[in-house]
DNA sequence: GCTTGAACTGAACGGTCGTTCAGATAGAAT
DNA sequence: ATTCTATCTGAACGACCGTTCAGTTCAAGC
């Protein structure tokens, strides 16, 4: 809090006129995180093609994460000291943003232009590659962010497509 | 200190008898984890198929990380709590541990089994995508080990494979 | 029986933490 | 000019942190 509050150049007590306590200032971070990105997600042009989707899905996700390090850093570094309720409150969004993608998978199956063994498994196994690019991408390294977007997102495909 | 004393059964002072202090205890820890991880991937079989060599890495990695999920926990989300040069050290165990798997991809292109754009970061998007089991994976939940090893290996072959 | 040495305790140290609160400050409203 | 209100300070609180250390315990070796 006192880090915090000099970041904002002020004293941690004048923090307590902004929020109640440290529990729900982190609580209402990643809630503000997890609305921007549904409300993004949301925001997506619904093509008709399953591997359009799939594949724009695929660059947002990368794109958006890439934007907000600090953010994603957070959400996924400080879960562990959100209370259970807060916690529960969290884990419905992700679970919300998932279905997203969990979505267009199904859509892509009913279409015949997927073949994917189980549908929720393939959902975590691509957001768990997608956000892993966090770990490691740094900007002005080897690779443009464009070209980690296409090599990420023919991955993506190749993972749903007929083997 | 004073919780690990407790889980031990001792006063916290008595810790720094094994250890010179918290930093030091931590990066034994994590190096420990680290060396028996890289011990148990050069026990693995070599195949002489990179399709099986791969098939078999992916359900290695998985049911490794699934048996110690304490160890997985404190090497991801303790990085940050290393001092550099200890940070550095982990840093290159891990990168060995990486090389691993992008000498299988790179087996692959050469023999002609596989088809991957860029072999570095087919390497970071197949461990992401595989350590993400250790999210969500629970025992007894929808679906058991194995098989989760079995798609997670399918969808890791899906991805080195012509399109 | 005595000595040695390793293992451990229990208390203390300086420091940081989240949080509270009486009082200062200052711009807006009357 | 006075009052009101929102904003903030600075000091304090109890709690917990990593770490140290003088002193206790006790089994092993002579």
């Amino acid at each position: 809090m006192r880090r915090i509050a000099a970041e904002v150049g002020v004293q941690a007590g004048a923090l307590y006129l902004y929020t109640s306590d440290k529990q729900a200032l982190l609580f209402e971070l990643m809630t503000d995180h997890m609305s921007a990105l549904l409300s993004a997600q949301g925001a997506l042009p619904q093509d008709r093609d399953p591997r359009q989707r799939l594949d724009r899905f695929a660059r947002f996700h990368i794109g958006y994460h890439l934007d907000r390090p600090d953010a994603v850093f957070i959400a996924y570094m400080e879960l562990r000291n959100l209370c259970p309720e807060n916690f529960a409150t969290i884990e419905t969004l992700r679970r919300q943003y998932e279905n997203g993608l969990l979505a267009i998978l199904q859509a892509g199956m009913a279409s015949g232009d997927f073949t994917v063994r189980d549908a929720k498994l393939t959902t975590m196994a691509l957001i768990a590659m997608l956000t892993g690019v966090t770990n490691w991408y740094r900007e002005g390294g080897r690779l443009a962010r464009s070209v980690v977007q296409d090599h990420y997102a023919e991955m993506a495909l190749r993972m749903v497509r007929h083997p």
